[in-house]
DNA sequence: CCATATGGTCAAGCAGCTTGACTATCTCGA
DNA sequence: TCGAGATAGTCAAGCTGCTTGACCATATGG
């Protein structure tokens, strides 16, 4: 494979990652979920199932945990989570979304699935799962990274 | 296809593309390309056949022509692309890469091979080629937008 | 040939991140 | 058990890359 392919890849994947952010963050906002950033869905994902400290978040995020603990205290303070003390760490704060940070998620989820119903109608139901499949074994561990 | 399976194939793809432009980055640094951001990239892409004006540039990264001017000054500061006159509009600028630019611009698409290769060790090139293709089967055109 | 549109830059401001410093609490070995 | 070092979180200041607003030079069209 030539490097001119390698770029072509690389250029259609992140055109389409660049896409995919912005339509689930339309889609988002045009659901009624005002001041939220791509930046905070991630932080979101990371606290959907039992919530998670400041450092946690940092971590997940790729940012130090200054940063983490000033976007926390954005989005408690638009209401989407709220901090609660951590039941075996009297330092730590636990972190958790509100009923408003859950539907706000749900919003997420909805928009990404009309993002990618348009790519089923271009690829197919199963072209569709075969790339989430091909992604699902490339996707790499480690800290979430902005694609720029 | 239900939601959390749109946002799984989502979380996949954006957590793949956000690892492609970090590793095509330390792959461009490691070559020895001091200052340069994954935004200098997608400016180069769009310098590279023939150059490209301020405003041009603005409309390719979607920001504004001032941001863009900014942009230009840097990668012109630190020799990467130079000012031209224009040859039919004297307001505006030819914006064209210099050898450094150009060899940069090769490094880039070494790193971003490398990378695909990766991929390819586990999807095999068949697998590859058939994620590329259907990549660009759904890429949209348009400006190019940060994925987050 | 003048009114308006367009290309580019300067200047100021803002948002989101960084580094540095600090307190409170936990951990663990002497 | 207790004291030294590690860790959780926050406050403060600074930097960077973007924005908006203002401006001049040149192009375009009635």
């Amino acid at each position: 494979m030539h490097n001119s392919e390698a770029m072509a890849l690389s250029a259609a994947l992140l055109a389409v990652a660049g896409e995919l952010t912005h339509r689930i963050n339309e889609g988002v906002l045009a659901r009624g979920f005002e001041g939220v950033r791509p930046a905070h869905g991630f932080a979101f994902t990371r606290l959907a199932p039992d919530g998670a400290t400041v450092t946690d978040l940092a971590v997940h995020l790729g940012v130090t945990k200054q940063a983490a603990s000033q976007l926390v205290e954005e989005i408690v303070r638009k209401g989407y989570a709220e901090r609660r003390p951590h039941p075996v760490d009297a330092r730590a704060k636990l972190i958790v979304l509100t009923e408003r940070g859950w539907a706000c998620t749900r919003a997420a989820e909805e928009a990404a699935a009309e993002v990618v119903q348009r790519w089923s109608d271009v690829l197919g139901e199963g072209g569709v799962r075969a790339l989430g499949g091909q992604l699902g074994r490339i996707a790499p561990y480690g800290p979430i990274r902005p694609a720029w």
